[in-house]
Order: C-alpha cells, then sequence, then structure tokens
DNA sequence: TCTCCCATTTGCCAAATCTGCAAGAAGTCT
DNA sequence: AGACTTCTTGCAGATTTGGCAAATGGGAGA
C-alpha cells in the first residue's frame, strides 16, 4: 500500500464532518452503499478512481488536495531556555542531526570562568558585541563575524558593552565533527 | 464506468509516448508488469490510485489533469462564405441547434430583388447603416439596432451608404420558431 | 518477400478484492 | 430502559487482480 493512500480514506471523512454529512448522505450523493464509503473512510478497502471521482464532485475538492501527503508543520517552537544570563532558543527539534541555536548573551559585570567541553562550536554574531576568550586569545566579535572553535580548548563568552549580544550559533557535541577540516589553530 | 476514467488509459500512453519510453521503462519505474500497465492503458482494467500515483510521478503530471475531462475548443472557427456581395462568417458550428452569422453587406450600387424563403432572421446591425426592404417597408437601420422578421416576406438587405454594414444575424431556416411571439408585424 | 527484433497484447487462473445486505455495536436523547 | 441515528462488520457470491509466458503486430533490413 502506497503511503499515501492511508491518509485518503480519513481525509474524506474529515471533509464529510466538516459538511456536518452522514455516511448516508455522502454514500447516496456518491452513488455507493454506506458501507462501501464506510469502509473506504476507515482504510479497509482501497481506494480506486471509480469511488474517488463522484465523492472528490461532492465534497468540492480535487483528487491531488485528497492524496498528496501533508507536510509536517516546519516550524521550529521550542521553549528558550535561560542559564547562565544566556537566553538559548533551540532552532532546530529535537533528535535533530544538527542543533542549532540562537543566544542572546546578556552584558556581564564580571568575567566568567572559561570553561572546556567536548565538541565543536560554530557562532555567527547576528548584532551587538560579543568577547569570545579562547586558549589564550581575547577577541572581540562583532555583527557579521563568524567563528568556529574546538571547545575542549578552554573558552568563555559574552557581551562586551552595554548592550546584549545576538549569536546564531551551531554546536555538536558528539564526537562528529561537522567540518572536514580538523581544528588545529 | 465513469465518463472520466475512459481517458486516463489513453493519457497515460500520450504521455509515455510523448517521452519516448516503452511499456517496459515505464512499467519498471513505477514497479509494475508490463502487462499491468499495457492493460491500464488500453482501459481493459480499472485504473486505481495504487497504481496511477507511481505513474504520475514519473509521468511528472497531477492525477486531476488525468481525470478531467477535456473540454473540447469552445472557439468556433468556420470558413468565411462570400456570396452576392456579401460575406457571411458562421458563428456556429455546423449543426447546432441555433444558426448565428456575421454578415457584412458590401455597399451596391443597384437594389437587389427582394426575395423570400422559409424562417426567420432576427438581426443587429454593428456598424454600418442598413437598409432592409421589407413587404411594403423601406427601412435603414443604424447601429445598434435590431430588427426580426419572417423570411416569408418579400426582403432585400443591403448596405447604404458608402461604408459596408456589418451585422449580427440569426437566423433560422427548419420551421422551428426562434421567439414565442408570431411574426405578425 | 522473408526473417529478426522489439514493443505490446492477451490467455490463463490462483489469489485477492469487491459488494450490498443484514445484523451488530456505539452513542444520544426521552 | 427503549427508541433512534450513525456507523461498522460478517458473510458469500461475483468480480477483479497480476504476472508469467505465449501470441501478435510492425518495422527494418537481408
Amino acid at each position: 500500500m502506497i503511503d499515501e493512500l492511508k491518509q485518503v480514506g480519513p481525509r474524506i471523512r474529515a471533509i464529510r464532518h466538516s459538511k456536518g454529512w452522514t455516511l448516508d448522505q455522502l454514500a447516496a450523493m456518491a452513488e455507493m452503499s454506506p458501507s462501501t464509503l464506510s469502509r473506504l473512510e476507515s482504510g479497509k478497502r482501497q481506494a480506486s478512481l471509480e469511488l474517488l471521482i463522484p465523492l472528490t464532485r461532492h465534497l468540492g475538492v480535487g483528487l491531488d488536495s485528497l492524496v498528496t501527503p501533508s507536510v509536517p508543520d516546519p516550524r521550529v517552537r521550542r521553549p528558550v531556555i535561560r542559564r547562565d544570563g544566556m537566553e538559548i532558543a533551540p532552532l532546530t527539534p529535537e533528535g535533530s542531526p544538527v542543533n542549532t541555536f540562537k543566544i542572546t548573551y546578556q552584558p556581564v559585570t564580571e568575567v566568567p570562568e572559561p570553561r572546556v567541553h567536548d565538541g565543536y562550536e560554530w557562532l555567527y554574531v547576528i548584532s551587538g558585541k560579543l568577547r569570545l576568550l579562547l586558549g589564550d586569545r581575547d577577541l572581540v566579535l562583532t555583527r557579521g563575524e563568524a567563528a568556529e572553535f574546538d571547545t575542549r580548548v578552554p573558552h568563555a563568552i559574552f557581551a562586551t558593552g552595554s548592550r546584549p549580544a545576538q549569536v546564531l550559533s551551531i554546536f555538536n557535541s558528539d564526537g562528529v565533527r561537522m567540518h572536514t577540516h580538523t581544528a588545529e589553530g
């Protein structure tokens, strides 16, 4: 059974219900027995054109709209996480092969302690000024700048100046390298 | 069998041919046996969605386009007839229950002899001036004027003035009255 | 004309599916 | 409970299916 066909029956049923019609009513319009329509709607029999064409006519829908697979809502909506003065908005669904976040760093009064952990991080500064302490380097990234580094190197990231910094960040901690080159520098 | 379904097979075949594919090729793509596809194309078996969906995918067409009945071109294109200085453009297909013409009368130097024949005629002057001799009447119709008369009354029609007259004419000669009232006037 | 080759059609038939009826189930009022 | 309405399902005969293999058709070339 082709995948798209599984939704045909339920869709017919949904449209029928939305019109407030009973099985018998629609079956009469489309000139088929109620049992046939019942089985069709519940997927207990194959959807043939013979059956579908009269139905589409009375339901006012096209054939394609009955069989076109419904695409799940692609919008990612996950709750924002607040931690250590950061506002972390996950931009990829849970379980996604990529982990993307929009992180808003608040200005800090006190420089946080650099940390290490497994993984790689790539980031892009959307707005604000970002101070990146990475090993023996002390960098300030401004809007439009991007950076990538090995998070096993001690690092600290925070907004500098008086305004928050918005950063788009792609991060992986599962040991899979995000890029083909090794992070030697 | 629903009417629309009869064209599904031939259409599939036409599309397949237009792509220069053989039965075996398309059958392989759509994962069905050549015999099944052959029977489908020649209408010897029912067109089920199970069969059609893979085909539409490979043929690059929608389901609806396979089953939507093709409406014949509604435009009427018939050769213009020239006779007696008139240019007669039939505006209805042969065999149509109504006979409509656009007639262009050329200016005449000599008044034609009135004639009689069975039927009724309705006319509308699109442009020019039309002289209508009808029984004891001698009328000039100008743009926008309409007239209806019994063609058993002796009549002659021709353009008057220096320019041709364009007339839309509905005519019937088969004894069926075009209008409900009798043509007494 | 004959033959070869490729595309397509068709006979066959076991297996799967269809079909409507009538009975059953599930839910809703009174 | 009982009466209704809506929907589901068991059943059995009728119909359709699907792929294999053989037959057919139609060119192209010998």
